[in-house]
DNA sequence: CAGAATCCATCAGGATACTG
DNA sequence: CAGTATCCTGATGGATTCTG
């Protein structure tokens, strides 16, 4: 068994008042792994193209979650005080870091979107057939 | 520049009518995250063990993630028919192929908890002296 | 023990309008 | 252009009760 790395996975996501988890979900969450992505494949990047590169997020939402990477330290924001303003967001380098994570993740769905999608129909057709016994 | 696989993912993360982010997020969440760690590490585990192991899950949440992760075919749910029950769970082969990524992201937290913290501390100042001008 | 079902509060997050 | 402010709704998720 992989009992080595594991249990301190388990464990280092316990301690501190969860602080682990909150930078965890806000670094994995939906918009943000986008956000990183774009920063790092495209950066410097501005609002407007980040708004377009990702679909369905609202004007909010990014706002936000600039914000909340800004925050973090992640992100960085530069105001060229011109008219129109311009704003460009850069990837920091601890937020570079991410990316081979982020590729692994990537590769793993795509290595098993078929088998999810399979266990899906399997799972809901049995749902089906128990229903209707 | 990190040109080549980057872009890769970004487009990767758009394609299908956004099935790749429903996987992605439905792996990464908070929850999720714990369940899969606990289920390589101690698996095959019951239901109040993972209950008593996830500080701050509720049963509902427990019961609904659980059958997300066995409906996606990555916890496997075996149930002996004792009196009482007794239903134990299993990460498959294809969710313990998550291990390294989740090791790595939590590495990387690890890592850059402190200069996080610093980086919140700091960007929360810089709010405060502005409000205060 | 291992849930399912129900009820309910919170809040993430969308849509829209306004502004420096 | 790059936001902020406001309003509003649906989903998330907690607490509780009931059962095989």
């Amino acid at each position: 068994m992989s009992q080595s790395y594991s249990d301190v996975s388990v464990q280092v996501i316990h301690s501190e008042p969860c602080v682990f988890r909150d930078i965890f979900v806000s670094v994995t969450n939906k918009w943000s792994v986008q956000i990183i992505l774009l920063a790092i494949a495209r950066g410097p990047i501005r609002f407007t193209e980040l708004e377009r590169s990702i679909p369905g997020i609202s004007r909010r939402m990014l706002t936000v979650t600039l914000r909340q990477l800004e925050r973090n330290g992640l992100i960085v924001r530069t105001v060229h005080p011109t008219v129109p303003p311009k704003v460009e967001y850069t990837a920091s380098d601890v937020a570079r870091e991410l990316e081979n994570a982020f590729e692994q993740l990537g590769a793993w769905v795509e290595r098993h979107r078929e088998f999810i999608a399979a266990a899906q129909e399997t799972y809901d057709n049995e749902r089906v057939e128990v229903a209707a016994s």
